[in-house]
DNA sequence: CGTGGAATTGATTACGTTCAATAGATGTGG
DNA sequence: CCACATCTATTGAACGTAATCAATTCCACG
């Protein structure tokens, strides 16, 4: 099933019947990894293209000392690897944080929808920026904000990239990931991750539910992390909750 | 002139003369800006894609209490903002760190090269995607590597995007900035980018002269930084200095 | 009910910031 | 060509955020 990712099109532009069954067509055949697994290793050159259908994975890279920083969380709707229909090779790896289904996408179908599909194509290339967008954040995040608003930032934009795959109930949505992983995503410990949650929940801006996170209170959660929307590019109304 | 871009492109692909003339077709419009200027403001939607021909300017987003977070050095061969063709606006802003000659690009021309020149319309991809992967490697450097490493790391990068471009001599390069303006970019204070460098001239792995950087010991510079140059996807033999 | 991973807490350390002051460089007008 | 103004680089001292190291508690799951 792609319908993660229609939602997320969506938001961007109405697809028609025909560039939807196009999209289903490519996606046919699925590959399950499990939590923990490379989905795509640093230097190789997949012939397909990965979509995410459920589950969560990241992309990071490996440093020097053994330890590893994660450049992105990818969820259900999102590409893993549309780069690879131009660059020589992956110059990161991708790994399953949860149980992941994934749909293989023969760069071949990649290249007929680019050459006969415009507006799909359009809706993809929006897609890829979009990603690029959220780079640019993070960026900012990791350079310039405090541990405590970077944080919140993130979840923030979780749930609104949540809401946008149609993944939300509510102001909450499925967080399946241990302080640990959300650290090394941060630039952050396991340990202070630990500290600047509990704050954020004695403040009264969020709540833990299994692996479910609630945000509590979204203003106050906007203007605690200086999040603003703009950045993720949807076009639709109403995409920020009501608290 | 598109010196720079040709240059830069011939990393990826050898194009023809005719995809040469048509790109330089495009960018027949030039316009100047001072230091300090802003170029494009975020929220704007800009009907031209700017080119820098000469000189250097920056991506950078405003945070909440006034200060600024750099996101990118854009240097001659550099595309500013090829995204406007799809988002509604920008999302950040770019401004002149020296004064600055563009290359005005109407829209409709980039459209007429997506159209008609295929291999022109990846070697623009190709660049785009660089683009993110250097974002990737920016991410990585602010999360998890310290000042110095990462310092070293951009000037690593520098150096190399320099080569591509065709703006070094040996291993040296104008780095046109404030130690200010490096800091914004690397979340770092001017003042500690100070001690950083002072103690990497100390060390014997670089020098200024006046505004040139000079890479004295390239070897030691990317086992300091940590750098492998994978990310920057040249496909060129030889683009590592020899020291 | 026991086991192992994840979350939590405490104490210490270090990297980089902040604030403040000085020195150097660059540019401009008289 | 000098005097002044301004921007940039440099240095010093104190502070603070987050890392590190080490235990302990919690919890999901077989």
């Amino acid at each position: 099933m792609i319908q993660p990712l229609l939602h997320k099109l969506s938001n961007f532009a109405d697809l028609s019947d025909e560039e939807k069954a196009a999209l289903n067509h490519a996606a046919q055949e699925s590959i399950c990894y499990e939590k923990g697994e490379d989905i795509i290793v640093e230097g190789e050159k997949p012939d397909y293209v990965h979509l995410i259908e459920e589950g969560w994975a990241c992309r990071y890279k490996l440093l020097d000392q053994g330890d590893q920083h994660t450049m992105a969380f990818l969820l259900p709707g999102d590409m893993c690897d549309i780069h690879i229909t131009i660059l020589d090779e992956m110059d990161h790896s991708i790994r399953a944080l949860t149980p992941v289904k994934l749909a293989r996408i023969p760069a071949k179908e990649i290249l007929n929808i680019l050459d006969n599909f415009p507006r799909l194509t359009r809706a993809l290339f929006w897609s890829t920026l979009v990603d690029e967008a959220i780079l640019r954040e993070w960026l900012v995040n990791a350079g310039s904000r405090t541990a405590d608003a970077r944080t919140a930032h993130v979840f923030c934009e979780l749930l609104l990239r949540s809401h946008a795959a149609g993944l939300t109930q509510d102001n909450s949505f499925e967080l399946p990931l241990t302080q640990e992983a959300l650290g090394e995503a941060m630039g952050l410990t396991n340990v202070h991750i630990n500290r600047v949650v509990q704050q954020m929940r004695k403040d009264g801006l969020l709540a833990f539910e299994r692996k479910r996170l609630i945000i509590l209170d979204w203003e106050k959660m906007k203007a605690f992390s200086g999040f603003r929307s703009n950045y993720l590019h949807y076009q639709q109304q109403n995409i920020e909750p009501q608290c």
